[in-house]
DNA sequence: TTGTATGCGTTATCAC
DNA sequence: GTGATAACGCATACAA
């Protein structure tokens, strides 16, 4: 590992000209910035990030906090950090994962660190204390959520309101009236996402006349099993759900196989916020609305270096609905 | 965020005394370390890594080198990552998921800047190039995995020879003759678990005289519907499968049951390395040979840390079998 | 036991 | 256009 004083002495210029050819900061002669680019090569120079971050300020990287230990991460989430990542190195950063609860604690000190640029925060709970935590430590950083108050963060977020209501509508023009509303249970409820979710269901169940059926369990495919096998007698009139709970509804259709309720032809499924991988892993294969993780992996990237560099712009706050995407599981009410 | 100088200033004492605390590197009476500590409190002190990283010439951080961008990032993956982190805390450094592609140049990038004390490889290919990478920048690593010719390399790793000799003798135990073997295809046949499995299921199969039938198919749950489909046609005395293609399993138990191939009556499948979270999402049940992903993340970080902290011991290199969970997706031959 | 001083590799502000 | 040089925050050999 050369460093910049050996390729200065190589190059018989000085360190700081070495320093410019190589961040491009001032105008240096074709002749010396040749001998410069020569002397790197010859001693396969790269420059230390570490020196370059003390003397900055500044690292360029950026960590994406998930709470990995807590939360399974599951296809989606995954589809958000490898599109953000690629996005990162596209604008010069290096975007890593830091696998960190959600406590106060654990934020608090990675910020103080100085060891990163920024930071992206997923599974936003409605009052999340990482928020506080990070604007505490200045700290830019972007949700990819929002909490329930977000008008004054950085956030992109999946429109689920948006989404809700165009699953609900679909159902509806398809003969449905009673159209139930799965999402996970226990901290899900604290969750942005789900807790919008839940509130725009409950008013477009409502605002059509039709009953409003809200089911939860936990977010694993043996949850969705013990709901499946129980579902039709607790819920003998309902003909269509909408899931939001994407590791329980395997075991959920296969369940309600067992139990002899058909999909889609006794009950129509759609899986809210998923992925085509998810989608194939079940038969019938899933009506789902897919998770723009892509579209605001990307999004988010751009929503934080923007805070990082540009902190007086109008803050990026961008929304963007699920798209549909028919599969098998969802039919007319018969 | 306060700087130790700041610290030392209002304890009255020199910026090496306040270092001394911070690191336990040297005595101090207890009542300047009372003062240190107050001051360090008071102003809400942490040390900048970059700081130490730049005059130690050691950050603490190691990567988790994944090809993100490349492959899926599985359950199972997902649950090395999670065990090595927090092993990874508890020895006192961070461990961060950095998604780079498998070429060379990106990991000789990463390798040269100094960023990272080592690196932890997953997905492991039998001639990896990053292992040249690595060795070239001096940068400390070992391998969840291993190469063709890992003998002086710092490896953990599955020992697929052994559970596949176990999943094969148990099926042979309950009466199957013809018994078949899947994996991923393409780039997986150059991936050190699949070519060893390959391997053995090749030389058990020899040994008990039975049929070798090698199977393999895209990792995904559609190519699995469609192995699943065409199956019985052309596997019509197969009874046993072990598959070693987690997301193409879901798949293809799918349209095995839909040519009314029934599991485990006609055919016992046997899910080589998984986890139970996916052998959950099938029906049946998936009988699985689980991958300790816990225990490789967490030897995985204590083999790369040996390394890193005491070069001169010998090489960590261990394996560890799978472990059989019974599911509901084996009989014995009928 | 504590303080002083130097260096880690780079950036950026001055001069020239 | 190029060169000295002072930070950046911390660790540590050496002095006291």
């Amino acid at each position: 590992m050369a460093t910049m004083r050996e390729v200065a002495a190589r190059a018989e210029v000085s360190i700081a000209t070495v320093s410019f050819v190589v961040n491009g900061t001032k105008k240096v002669t074709d002749a010396t910035r040749k001998r410069v680019e020569d002397a790197m090569r010859d001693l396969g120079f790269s420059r230390n990030p570490v020196g370059a971050a003390l003397a900055r300020g500044r690292t360029r990287i950026l960590a994406m906090l998930y709470p990995a230990v807590e939360r399974r991460l599951s296809p989606t989430a995954v589809t958000f950090f490898t599109s953000a990542s690629r996005r990162a190195r596209e604008r010069g950063y290096d975007l890593v994962m830091w696998p960190i609860g959600d406590d106060t604690a654990q934020v608090s000190v990675l910020a103080g660190t100085g060891l990163i640029d920024g930071a992206l925060l997923m599974e936003v709970r409605l009052d999340d204390p990482r928020v506080a935590a990070l604007h505490d430590r200045r700290v830019p950083f972007a949700l990819i959520g929002r909490t329930s108050e977000p008008d004054d963060l950085a956030y992109v977020d999946v429109d689920f309101p948006a989404s809700v209501r165009e699953a609900h509508a679909r159902l509806r023009d398809l003969g449905h009236e009673d159209i139930a509303f799965l999402t996970g249970d226990g901290r899900a409820f604290s969750h942005g996402a789900v807790a919008r979710a839940r509130e725009t269901y409950e008013a477009a169940a409502t605002a059509s006349g039709s009953p409003v059926t809200m089911l939860s369990c936990a977010e694993d495919p043996g949850a969705g099993r013990e709901l499946g096998s129980r579902f039709r007698q607790e819920h003998p009139t309902t003909t269509a759900l909408i899931a939001m709970n994407e590791p329980a509804v395997p075991g959920l259709l296969i369940a309600l196989a067992h139990e002899g309720v058909r999909v889609p032809d006794d009950l129509s499924v759609i899986s809210m916020g998923s992925t085509a991988f998810m989608a194939g892993m079940t038969d019938p294969r899933l009506t789902f609305m897919r998770t723009p993780g892509p579209e605001l992996g990307e999004w988010g990237v751009d929503a934080l270096i923007d805070r990082i560099e540009t902190p007086d712009a109008p803050l990026p706050q961008r929304l963007l609905p699920c798209e549909y995407v028919a599969g098998d599981s969802v039919a007319s009410r018969g």
